[in-house]
DNA sequence: TATGAATGAGTTTTCATTCAT
DNA sequence: CATGAATGAAAACTCATTCAT
């Protein structure tokens, strides 16, 4: 039972300094990072962040690979919406550029693995391992619509990749406010990707 | 005379430490690129390179911002191509693809100044300048093309700025070869962006 | 109880390394003392004195400074002797040339401050306030001994000031062991400054 | 003929150096004082420098004992001036604190050197080597003085030192104007200091 | 002769990491 | 479990000195 107490808090102050590095390490950078900011932020000690991680390359490690694992279920939420294909997609996009627009601290750090793959190659492999099974589920929503006359038909791998580089892009290249008329533009230039059917007035 | 033969072999050398910048920097991070990093690679002293750059700080806005100039023309010359506005466009997405496949370094240091535009507000203030040009050269373009038919009437604006965050996308997230087919993928996928009027067969 | 233990330590450790920098600083001078020099004395890293001193200018400071407060009182006790006032002068100059000719380091430390004054402006403020408050508390002895008839009736101040400069000078220019009849003679040449009225044999 | 002409430049570069350096030692200290300083001071390159000084250690030694020569013909001028020997005293008090005043260089380099002794035991060798001969010569006005009846007799190689050190305090301790009225004082004291028979009214 | 360019040795300073408490 | 103290390794940067021109 004590046992049990203590596991649990221990996750929970692990996950309290991962939740702080995922926000530090994108906007300091990998080696201006360092253990007294992040343990000056949580409000510990230093040398406690050690104690939950072996060294710095871990903590990275895992404020890269884990988060990824609870980031996963709502980016990919799309695919089990309920509604048309179509609807699933504009929701989609919906949330993705939500997400985007409130400067996800996740999605920095993911840009900043993938701008540097070469220097954390492990770390960019987990990201681009989830990048694929988010094009697939996006391949099969697109197809379905495809089908059902809802999209045109292009190809639909081609159009999920493009569409998941598209809203990196948006995420790298946009700072603005969340409630600048910016992300609008961008959630209708991401559904024109999808080249929805034109809706014919009979 | 003397005084030529010595400022231009100043600048020359002062152009191969930042071309070597130019690499190194995207690849190890500011704080991880150091001076005895760059002058191993490039085979002088560390101590020589501050004899070019006050400062590591100030090496890296030049890295940045230097190259900008040389970078813009080429990026840029779509506008002043030959040819109709559709044939512009897909001589830019060929070339813009082909700078991002070829992973040039310069495009990869601009991700990661952009990726930490808190970190370098100066910088980044250099690269959103440039990147608004490059909307309203792209937005006239886009604009002569729909008036000529060859595209379909979306707000040019949004298309264009969409288009930049696009292809900036791809460089992020795409670290295939450059022979890779996946550049034909983003290239026609760009296209579509730009809703070109579908050629009919009469 | 631990904090008063840790803040004791802390305060011993950091006194030592003060005490050490009394010695160095005026030897080597304040360039040519490196932080690892004073290590190598002290028995300790040279990073570990920066956990105590922000830098090498306040390791300074704290140098000239705090140990004033110590100096201070033996250097001025004269005033509170007991006897007259002339008893009271004959033992400040007792005690000031036993302190030169031990060649108390602080005293070293305090001519370099003096000789570098514009490079040192902070820290030599503080010695020339403790220079003034050491004159006017000498010129009341001064007035003391005149209206007690035991001094002949020369400018009060002057005098002071004077005793003041020259006492600086004997402990710059002397280098002799403390056992040297130089001191004497320096005795003898201070008490003269005051002109003390001879003693008539009727 | 050329060759004089050269050597003569050639003393008169080295000279222009050494004169420069008199001034930037001691306000620099030895280590704070750096080519680049000194040679943008006269308005040469640091690497010049080193023609006319093989190292910096040599020209500091340089600048310590080489205007020594100069430095010591108006300082001892006192003892080849007319007058009795009171007057040769009160005209060298009169001389001397004008220097300290006027915050010659020298002097202040003097002092940084004897203030440092044991780091620089060359150069202050020279310097008591001068204060010796300045007793030795000050000792013979006094004994004259003495023989005149103008002085009250004191033992005249105990004042003469006293003197010495009197006025190297004096030069260390003020940092006054050379028009204010410490410098009055000063030269009243240093007076004092070698007991002037007091004239009687008959 | 004079100097601009180059650099190796050294300086201050930072920081991840260890350890005793 | 938590942390203050300590430090070795390495960073940016400085500077006396060398050398080719």
């Amino acid at each position: 039972m004590a046992r049990t107490v203590n596991a649990q808090a221990r996750q929970e102050k692990r996950d309290l300094i991962i939740q702080t590095a995922v926000t530090v390490f994108p906007e300091h950078g990998f080696s201006g990072t360092t253990f007294a900011l992040l343990a000056k932020k949580i409000g510990i000690s230093p040398a406690t962040i050690l104690l939950y991680f072996e060294s710095k390359e871990e903590l990275f490690r895992c404020t890269v690979i884990e988060p990824l694992e609870r980031f996963r279920e709502p980016f990919l939420a799309f695919s089990t919406y309920e509604g048309t294909p179509l609807e699933k997609i504009l929701a989609m996009i919906d949330w993705h550029v939500q997400m985007v627009a409130s400067t996800s601290s996740y999605l920095r750090l993911v840009q900043y693995v993938l701008g540097q793959h070469q220097r954390f190659p492990q770390e960019a492999e987990a990201l681009y391992h989830f990048a694929e099974e988010s094009m697939n589920r996006l391949t099969s929503v697109i197809e379905d619509g495809q089908a059902a006359g809802q999209l045109q038909k292009l190809d639909a791998r081609e159009v999920a990749w493009g569409y998941i580089c598209f809203i990196q892009g948006v995420g790298l290249v946009n700072t603005d406010e969340a409630t600048s008329p910016i992300w609008d533009s961008m959630r209708r230039v991401g559904i024109h990707m999808f080249a929805p059917v034109p809706v014919t007035n009979p």
